[in-house]
DNA sequence: CGGCATCCACATGGATACTG
DNA sequence: CAGTATCCATGTGGATGCCG
């Protein structure tokens, strides 16, 4: 498991910061990875479409998400049109390079979970 | 952004689960990926060891994380001896297998975050 | 060493209704 | 369409102390 037991310390001993801890508070809230996903995948999104695409969010939670995605730098809103009124969420550079993050934990999910209404070992 | 417009439907339009979502739920709390991270680079370990190596959490937080983590079948526990009583926490293959998310978060991390006693632009 | 018991504070999310 | 306003329930984490 080790890299190599002596010359590679063992990990945040005598760290005070620690990148992992660090990611973690910033993308680990319920809806956080699928919003950035859903932006990844169909770019540029109005708010009520966005609501459509993640499924069982409700407007105040993909409003409260939306505006801690913003406050951490990684989504943009953009007012497209003002009659009608129009806003587009998309992804920073940041947000955007999120990417490996939210395609790992894609795979994991295919590989490991299944859909609740297949025939599968109960867990999960 | 998008892979092909026609072709692929619009993520979760019409799906009733997703593995970006119920991957989320297993991992997205505040000291499960650091754990993980740990035990992907130490190996197996005991409480009060992994207790110092993740910097900042408490016994009792800790011990409700492994809990979790262990009911989620990412983690094992062993009792390794019994006088002296001696346990370990390893990974299971499915917790194993997180590593290329937590190495994704990780690489996230350094290049987009930066340690608080460095100067840097204020934000993180 | 490897926890659990307790208590508390707050963050987060959900339901519902309403608005410009 | 794009949210906000309430209100409430619970999850989650933190601090402290004790135990076999």
């Amino acid at each position: 498991m080790s890299d190599s037991p002596e010359e590679m310390a063992v990990w945040c001993a005598g760290e005070d910061w620690c990148p992992v801890t660090s990611t973690a508070t910033i993308i680990c809230r319920k809806w956080h990875p699928v919003i950035v996903h859903r932006l990844l995948h169909n770019g540029p999104t109005g708010f009520s479409e966005l609501e459509d695409h993640v499924d069982g969010v409700s407007s105040k939670v993909l409003s409260d998400s939306l505006e801690d995605l913003q406050e951490k730098g990684l989504v943009d809103r953009t007012v497209i049109n003002d009659q009608p009124f129009r806003v587009e969420y998309s992804l920073t550079k940041r947000g955007a390079d999120l990417e490996p993050i939210i395609s790992a934990m894609e795979q994991w999910g295919k590989a490991n979970l299944h859909a609740p209404n297949e025939s599968a070992e109960g867990r999960f």
